[in-house]
DNA sequence: ACATCAATGTGAATTAGTGCACAAGCGCCT
DNA sequence: AGGCGCTTGTGCACTAATTCACATTGATGT
């Protein structure tokens, strides 16, 4: 589940602050959730805590790292360097945390070659070649919504099976392949929506229609 | 809802390939979703398609447009251009999806004065300011964690009322202020999750330890 | 005009998710 | 050692979401 990361995180913070042991009620705060769905959440990682006491922050934090896939690298490429792209390539939270960008791809000759943030971009064609010496387990598709499928497509030929997708466009994988799906727009246009709500339309005066 | 969204979208393609009419179930397999699912949502906005015949295009693209609140332009304001700020600073997926960047700020005054993207970074004490002359209505987060909560307090006195947190945080806001959070180490951490349960660890040759 | 066909709209059933509330268990104090 | 207080782990009730299945209703052809 995806409060799991949560945890993690309150959780690095709080082992950063030398605390040792931990509510599932603080847990809770600090996630912004219930503190039964805390206690249920962890008792599903067959974690035990102290009854009276708390759960040990040293120990949950790695028994959550290790559900997470553990500290390990997972090298990612990035499909696409058009304007999300290259925002991507120049963003420094992949490397830190834990996913370093081990190539980038596009399918436009003009900007293969370029260097973006110190890696250079490879054509789509070479996909196959790039994954295989790197050893990348992730990719991460920034093209066009009609270009996706077709980059996914490929990427999963390549042997990629972990997929986070930011193009706007709903793609289609065999089964034993992740996509994740992130969307800006969608994610613009929920806020908009609640916007309208509050202030719906026809607030223009009338005098000046 | 955000399926509203993904409707629309398939909507617009359709209305683009010139299609007039609409299944329920073509939509469902457009948005990746249930056939009875898409009929209900759409039920819930009170539309109405034709029963034996489908729902209009164009007709059902307008309602969802209304209640996703019209075509209308919301300027953004992004606070903070870090590597994350200036990587959306420079995405025009903001100005082309009607979210136009009508202000930059950062509290480091090393960078305020400077252009990114066309737009002027201003000081994040000049927030109020930058908020009411430019009639922002979207504040976006691209601080640290740390930070998060101060510049979203920030916002919210300013007078914004609809905030996309890229920062990996829980924020707390009153009533009457929507939140939306995008979280790209979580969608990474959770990508390896599903990567971790496919090829658990221990995976490595006994021989190499 | 009427029967036929096809897809909607929706009641009802199922499933997933959430949260309460409490028994069970652990440490601490005496 | 034994009781007490505190917190976990979880049975159970409740709510929300999803899906099925079908009666309803508009279009169409004769």
């Amino acid at each position: 589940m995806a409060r799991l990361t949560i945890y993690g995180r309150a959780l690095v913070n709080l082992a950063e602050d030398g605390v040792e042991t931990v509510l599932s009620r603080q847990l809770a705060e600090l996630a912004g959730v219930n503190a039964a769905k805390v206690r249920r959440d962890i008792s599903y990682l067959g974690s035990h805590g102290t009854r009276g006491v708390g759960y040990d922050v040293d120990r949950l934090l790695r028994e959550i790292n290790v559900v997470l896939g553990g500290g390990a690298s997972s090298p990612v490429v990035i499909v696409g360097v058009g304007n999300l792209g290259r925002a991507l390539s120049r963003y420094d939270g992949f490397q830190s945390g834990g996913f370093p960008i081990a190539g980038l791809v596009d399918a436009d000759p003009s900007v293969v070659g370029r260097r973006i943030g110190g890696v250079e971009v490879s054509h789509l064609d070479d996909l196959d070649r790039l994954v295989a010496e790197t050893g990348c387990v992730v990719g991460i598709v920034a093209t066009p919504a009609g270009a996706a499928q077709d980059v996914v497509d490929r990427l999963v030929a390549a042997g990629v099976r972990s997929i986070l997708n930011f193009a706007p466009a709903l793609v289609e994988v065999e089964a034993g392949v992740e996509v994740r799906k992130v969307d800006l727009a969608t994610e613009l246009q929920i806020l908009r929506y609640y916007e309208h709500r509050r202030s719906p339309a026809g607030r223009r005066r009338r005098a000046a229609g």
